[in-house]
DNA sequence: AACAATAATGAAAAATTTTTCATAATTCTA
DNA sequence: TAGAATTATGAAAAATTTTTCATTATTGTT
């Protein structure tokens, strides 16, 4: 996790620097706003942390340009407790949060922890068992290799999971994956639940996927 | 965009009530913990606000059953401005955001949008020109028509989207949209180019991806 | 303007994914 | 436990996507 730090204020930039490190954080202080902006396009950052008010370009600017170029990069800004307004300009400009000066170090770490929770638990993966699907890349990394479902497997894993617990009738499946109105004269669903077994059982040698004889599937996990 | 409100006391949750319908947000109250969660496992919700003091069950257990659920709905926390320490729990047991009270309704509106554009542009879209491509099912969507890319249209789609303005090089398309290695004797680069391009054309009639002769390509937008 | 290098293109080939089909296996009912 | 209904399966067919190939077009250089 690497987090550039834009603050003048040495005494505070240091300290912080030197807590986040040791609690295994990569951190680059710049001193400025437009270092820091001139930073973020070189370098790729978890995580930025702005002061409000900052030579050549205070951190309200910073933020802004930086959402402007479309970044969606969490950005929690410092200000000071005075500027209350700041407080909700700071949100509507694109800040993912703000802290107000002084702060303990507790605070911040829990606050840069609830960003990118929030930013990474966004980007998205369903855990279950010791499996993890990527909802972005569709990618179900099991203990031993990454493997690329196509896409209907992945819809249909996707539609077990968001469905665990629950039985799972042919004709939602057939609406919710296949997107067709009736489950006609095919068996596409007992085809594709064929393969998408085969997987989950070649990685775990589990069976996630129960049939319920004249009812549909039912997708168990533990 | 539907809100619960759990908060015992009426006539802060009435007030709020008031302003967020005035705002065109949709919202139930409820007046105790216990009641929230049933609420939230019957209806679907795009925000919860809850109380941290409540009867039967307080918000911050709310929150926390809610989280192990694995529901990922933004959660604002209501805290009293005397509980500091109930900052840092409220984010690290999975709330989004809090609000001390007192507050004020700019505020919590504030809050409510950062919340949930957070959420939003995390559920994922990238919009360009008056196109939009979500990054879950991989459609374009044009003025005109739904359109569903192909993996390796997506994927360079997206990748120069998250490098507008800049020129990329075949190297950087072959690394990063192909993962190989060398870009070899191989024009796969050029062909997916002039199929992106063509759907990108017909919908828009405009060119958004130039060519830089001898250096790679340039997306633009405007 | 001519040449060389680079890029674009249409069509075909190859690879992958999706669906179908025929048949085997399983489950339920009586 | 036999028969009917439902589900599973391997292999083939169909559809789609990806890559290649041969050729044309464009760009930069001299």
């Amino acid at each position: 996790m690497k987090i550039l730090i834009a603050e003048d204020d040495e005494s505070i930039a240091n300290s912080l620097k030197k807590n986040l490190i040791s609690e295994g954080y990569e951190v680059i202080i710049v001193n400025n706003g437009q270092t820091a902006l001139d930073t973020v396009v070189k370098e790729e950052f978890d995580l930025i942390i702005l002061d409000w008010r900052m030579p050549k370009k205070t951190g309200y600017e910073v933020c802004q340009e930086i959402r402007k170029s479309g970044s969606k990069i969490p950005i929690v800004l410092l200000t000071a407790l005075s500027e209350i307004s700041n407080k909700i300009d700071a949100l509507n400009i694109g800040a993912d949060d703000y802290i107000t000066k002084p702060f303990s170090f507790e605070e911040v770490l829990a606050r840069i922890k609830a960003v990118t929770r929030r930013y990474k638990t966004a980007s998205n993966f369903i855990e279950f068992d010791n499996l993890s699907l990527n909802l972005f890349t569709r990618e179900l990394q099991t203990p031993n290799e990454l493997i690329k479902l196509p896409e209907k497997e992945f819809d249909l894993l996707k539609y077990f999971l968001n469905n665990k617990g629950i039985i799972i009738s042919k004709e939602s499946l057939s609406q919710n994956v296949w997107k067709l109105q009736f489950s006609s004269g095919t068996n596409v669903i007992e085809a594709t639940v064929k393969n998408l077994r085969k997987k989950l059982e070649d990685a775990t040698s589990k069976k996630f996927i129960k049939t319920i004889y004249g009812e549909g599937y039912l997708f168990i996990v533990d």
